[in-house]
DNA sequence: CGCATATTTGAAATAGTTCAAGTTGAGTGG
DNA sequence: CCACTCAACTTGAACTATTTCAAATATGCG
């Protein structure tokens, strides 16, 4: 039994996109989220469309049927016409470089819009494909913009939440580029696990809805690179990990990696990092039994 | 004189953004844009807020005074209340990574918009810094929601342009996240020149308004990493630059270069890159006198 | 002219990719 | 329940792109 905890698989199949981390005992602090899909849907929608202040927008989302895993939402350059909230489940954005290879442009997680980039162009600029069973509501954009030329709330709530949006992949942009590749993937990690408490689940033990290759066609990673850093986070007692069940045990630990600057070509001034950062490679055959 | 053309510096004093490139024996083809700052100011504002469809938003627009190269328009965190266009010049937006390094998150060129992504938050999140001595029109935020409110078609404008920016920042993260530095490098002086393009000016002709030190910032890579990049591609006569003067001689090429897939990294499928792409190595020598 | 900032260059170090096998685990059909 | 299969993941060794370090050289500006 590796990293001292067991995975119990067969509690995830009926739930798509609960915390259901399972680590020795250790069971789900709070929080303990024991509903199928189904409550789970009825459930986020408010929390998705939370801070609108009327029920404009409540009102104006249409229930769609479940989107299976693997099933495309949209193609690529399919007309926009929709906005999307994700209920359960996770999608991704996916784009389609000319030569067959598929580059993920970003995932979607339960609370979060697909199409706000769309608006724009008025077609979908990404191939958006469920990575588990999805459910999402269907928010008609015409209407939407509509009632927001007479609901003053709702228009100032659409324009913030598209601003945000552009924050958002500014941010992650920003993790991206500076930094190496431990760096980059701990901001991911307390990024998803945000995102998680965002739709009201935990922020430190989350079940990703990808593959580390996926996060890796993300983030600019080989699978390779994955599996290695994930070890060596767990050699780091950074992050507790078995398959897509993931704990982020010291997050200060990963706050510091995710912050402290190590190369210069992202900081003008020569940094040491502190000894508690790099790896020690000696404890890894002490952790196991 | 190196690369076989010549520089002739005094004539980019008085146009701050003018693509005044002047090889030799090369004069710019069409566009000759034979005016000051003061000229531009006015032909470039109705270029930048084109497509609203009313003259609302130029009305909207009020003049500010001229930014000094250097001078910062906003601080990150300070209340957000206003947007800006370029008209002339060009500015960084920069974060603080606490700690002292710095990191470039975009620029904003002629007839871009500053502060879209601050809507949401009701503050600036970077700090904005103008790069050359600019010349920027003001919009008062509140002003704008308002009237987007009575005006159906400047709020379908506004939603777009917002949304349009949202999928910018997506597509340079792609630009970033995915090939080696010369890909990342090639496909940022592409989206430069479309951008230059957008505000009128040349495409393949342009002048940086950066240096190569804040180009590397914002890509992730390192002065010396730049450096070397553009000797190869002046090598391989894909660009042709004179400090920040650069002319695109090989649009084909840069494309090429730019969206062929190297690595397993970004694409499952092994792909050979053609000849005509790898680094000649020899060519220098023969390129010069 | 002379400083300060940018840029260039080379050599050594290293992080991450590539290649080539494994290993593990979930799903399937007997 | 078992073998079989496929995909995801892991591991190691070689390779290479990029960073790092250390100077040297331009360039712009007062």
């Amino acid at each position: 039994m590796r990293y001292r905890f067991t995975a119990r698989p067969e509690t995830q199949a009926q739930r798509p996109s609960a915390p259901a981390l399972v680590l020795a005992g250790r069971p789900s602090p709070s929080r303990a989220v024991g509903c199928g899909a189904c409550r789970l849907a009825r459930e986020c929608l408010p929390t998705a469309l939370k801070g609108t202040g009327n029920e404009m927008l409540e009102r104006l989302a249409l229930q769609t049927p479940l989107l299976e895993k693997g099933a495309t939402l949209h193609q690529c350059d399919s007309p926009f016409e929709n906005l999307y909230v994700v209920q359960v489940g996770a999608l991704k954005g996916v784009t389609q470089d000319h030569g067959g290879s598929e580059h993920i442009a970003r995932f979607y997680l339960p609370g979060e819009i697909v199409g706000l980039n769309a608006i724009g162009r008025g077609r979908f600029s990404l191939n958006i494909v469920a990575l588990e069973t999805s459910a999402l509501c269907r928010i008609p954009y015409g209407t939407l913009e509509q009632h927001a030329g007479t609901n003053p709330t709702l228009l100032h709530w659409l324009l913030r939440r598209i601003s945000a949006e552009i924050l958002d992949e500014q941010e992650t942009r920003m993790a991206f580029a500076s930094g190496n590749a431990a760096q980059v993937l701990a901001r991911t990690l307390i990024d998803l696990g945000q995102r998680f408490a965002r739709a009201g689940l935990s922020s430190t033990r989350l079940r990703l809805p990808m593959t580390r290759c996926e996060l890796g066609s993300h983030l600019g990673l080989t699978p390779e690179t994955m599996s290695r850093l994930f070890r060596r986070f767990a050699r780091q007692r950074l992050v507790a990990a078995v398959r897509r069940e993931i704990e982020l045990l010291d997050m200060d630990g990963l706050r510091r990696l995710a912050t402290h600057r190590v190369t210069r070509a992202h900081a003008r001034h020569p940094g040491s990092m502190p000894p508690s950062l790099q790896d020690p490679g000696t404890t890894y055959a002490a952790s196991r039994a």
